[in-house]
DNA sequence: CTTGAGCTTCCAGTAACTGGAAGGCCTATA
DNA sequence: TATAGGCCTTCCAGTTACTGGAAGCTCAAG
């Protein structure tokens, strides 16, 4: 299979099929005219890699992920570790994203956001006091 | 002023202080030995970024601002609109990312964690359907 | 005078791609 | 057969907002 045929399976846009293989995380074979000619095994591995970035995990992770994924033998406990480290992580960034919209929710209901120069905005930014 | 101080006062790291000057979002004098003098406005400015950084604007965004801030004649009709359109975003991203939670959590606890190679994290980022 | 801290510039690297250029390959149509 | 286009290849550069590190100058203290 062909990278564009590959890429229309999958989702993933060529560019990135290239830059995953360039990073090692997929090993294509070649045909006669220096084409990738992906397998079934190829386009398994792209799908899971485009569902783990999908849920947010790192490439560092999704390597991890892979290399569990292809070891039969491997304890889920290991895959759960790294899952709920990353949950934790989702959860900090929710709750960073959630304070901060609190402050800015406050300031733009604050401002008048008409034609006059005050703004509580700029006040606050140029002066947490 | 030297950075240092002004880092310390500003609580911007001195590296990050040089980046600002670099992409001219402030142009501190310079003393006779080659070092940057920052005055009390350019402190005021780089306060002004931190706050604005902090609430997560964008640096494009914080020229505008600090532009506008700047112009004292401005409407605060142009502030809040960047400041909504930036809350909207944010909005966006909590709602992804809560959306992710809630699939991740779900496979996480569905997730044994013991020593068995049975994972059901791996089988529903190998199979989506 | 030396020592160490602080300042300078410049280069490179981060994460995960993305855009674009230059050029080879493949297929279909005139 | 020529050519047009679409797909493929590689390589280089750019993105965001810094951050780390090296080489070297300056300043203040002892």
């Amino acid at each position: 299979m062909n990278i564009g045929e590959v890429a229309d399976a999958t989702g993933l846009p060529p560019k990135t099929i290239r830059y995953y293989e360039d990073i090692g995380l997929i090993r294509p074979r070649r045909g006669a005219n220096g084409y990738r000619d992906f397998s079934g095994a190829d386009m398994h591995k792209l799908a899971f890699l485009g569902r783990s970035r999908a849920l947010g995990f790192s490439i560092a992770d999704c390597r991890i992920l892979l290399a569990l994924y292809e070891d039969k033998g491997r304890a889920s406990a290991e895959v759960k570790e790294i899952a709920q480290g990353h949950l934790a992580e989702i959860d900090r960034k929710i709750a960073g994203l959630t304070e901060l919209r609190g402050t800015l929710a406050h300031l733009v209901a604050e401002c008048a956001g008409d034609s006059r120069p005050d703004c509580p905005i700029l006040a606050s930014l140029a002066d947490a006091s």
